[in-house]
DNA sequence: GCCGATACCTGACTAAAGTCAGCTACATGA
DNA sequence: TCATGTAGCTGACTTTAGTCAGGTATCGGC
């Protein structure tokens, strides 16, 4: 079936990832290990806790100290008390001036290593290259992209509902006031009532929607929303697709949801997802369309 | 100047080379050292000469037969004197039935690492990922050919000439019989008298090109030919433009060539390049077109 | 002010990766 | 046939990467 796109993928693997993926190493590493190389030019000019170090380069605790100390030794970070925070345990690495110029170096051999593969090319080409590269890029993005249940009450789902709330007022041709709007409560997003996927990249938030189990009724869907940096990959649809695949799962057969005439690309998506237009069957202050979708079990 | 150009590449190399490089490894690794399964994985289910994995791979001679040892006491791999070369010295290295399973398993992991990327796409973004994929990759083949010069009796020039003769038989009207073309000896590809160039991509040659400097007359350019593997990727300009660097170079200040009527991809080459058609030089026996630009020093 | 959690650190360890010098057996050309 | 070179192998070694079990200081809640 699809064999060739599987086969496409892996010679894709093979040729650029690996090659490339090599190559970028060793220029970076200069001499030096490549862990170290690797921590130094994640620290930046600007410094950076510890524990975002650890995160954003998924080492053990025990190991990114002591990769920390060995930078101190050759004099080019210094690891000190946090000044932001008021935690006294969080410390920041920062950069001496020997760190900041090994770091332009870093830098400056990183440009190299993107222009020896630029330069061979002739400039339509080179533009070929890059506009495929960002395609590679955004659509790799769209498949990280990872969508779980998760409660309404954590910080990143409110960061979600938040932004969505800030979107369609600005969306809405009469802004949106949450207090005029039909509310939700966290409860009734929380199984057995139902349930709020997040949707996650690399563990930052990037989208959410939920859905309504309403006993002896259609269950609803709501606060489907996806941020601005991953829109138009498609995971808007895979969140729908999840949410209708939760109430199909718990024996509901039927699902709908209203929304508001200026979203029309969510509009056209329900269309696309073999949603149909219904009457109204709330009095949501801000809804102008209703929809159903019956569900194949 | 090209700024933007060289950043979208180093996002690139950031988030696709090494996020999905990383996994890769994971997959291939599966509890083996990652060395030994990239090994095994090499090896193939045709075997393959020691000598060939070291070029591969990349590795040290002593770090490499280690490894096969190790794969020998796992009971995955044998390896025996060569049957192909008469050469005593020349080892090969070949799978154990059990060493056909693991790579079966090796494959069917990449299929399925594969599968993984492409699995949370839409079916259009899938056919976009693999297109852009591929445009990638063809790109940065083309950007990591390296064109050289190379004395005319190496075997691999000898290549590129066999099939350069292959090609224009196959293409020319009346085909091409190289008793009937005006002959070019060796030493008139040899520096001072000319110069011949070899384009390679990982030491493979896949495309040629010669200049010869006569004296007191324009330098001519001969046997200019690219591999179908690469063509449309520009390595043909490219060839074009060392060539006449060569010729500028050394104090010549017009380069002029001939070229068969069916060559029509070359000769649209030739006129984008800034050649202008002649009056013919020669007595070539299959130019129908004869060509010159003056070089700007 | 105490208790359990948390952020970071240290010491002790292992496995993997890679390097280098020297060895043996075979090849090749004078 | 003899010198020189080459393919692959072995032993001895270093560096890098990474893990794990404690430690110490601090925090937040009671």
């Amino acid at each position: 079936m699809s064999h060739d796109l599987i086969a496409a993928v892996r010679r894709f693997n093979r040729t650029v990832t690996q090659r490339v993926g090599a190559l970028d190493d060793e220029y970076m590493a200069r001499g030096r290990p490549l862990a170290q190389a690797r921590l130094l030019w994640e620290i930046g000019p600007g410094g950076a806790e510890v524990a975002a170090l650890r995160g954003r380069l998924g080492l053990d605790s025990g190991y990114l100290s002591r990769l920390l100390r060995a930078l101190e030794n050759d004099g080019l970070v210094t690891v000190g008390p946090a000044d932001g925070t008021g935690d006294g345990r969080v410390r920041t690495a920062a950069l001496t001036p020997a760190g900041r110029t090994e770091w332009a170096e870093l830098d400056r051999r990183s440009d190299e290593f993107a222009w020896s593969i630029l330069e061979p090319l002739a400039a339509p080409h080179r533009q070929r290259l890059v506009a495929a590269m960002a395609e590679v890029e955004r659509l790799l993005v769209a498949s990280m992209v990872v969508i779980a249940p998760c409660p309404p009450s954590d910080p990143r789902a409110r960061t979600c509902l938040r932004a969505y709330a800030r979107d369609v007022a600005r969306r809405f041709d009469d802004g949106f006031d949450p207090a005029l709007s039909n509310p939700v409560r966290d409860d009734e997003l929380v199984p057995p009532a139902g349930v709020f996927l997040l949707a996650t990249l690399n563990a930052e938030p990037v989208g959410c929607g939920a859905v309504k189990l309403h006993p002896d009724a259609p269950a609803e869907i709501k606060r489907v929303w996806v941020a601005d940096s991953v829109r138009g990959l498609g995971i808007g649809r895979r969140m729908l697709d999840e949410l209708e695949r939760y109430a199909a799962e718990r024996g509901w057969d039927t699902v709908r949801l209203d929304t508001n005439r200026t979203l029309t690309e969510a509009i056209a998506m329900y269309r696309a997802a073999g949603y149909r237009e219904i009457e109204p069957y709330n009095t949501e202050r801000y809804a102008d369309h209703w929809f159903e979708k019956r569900l194949v079990p």
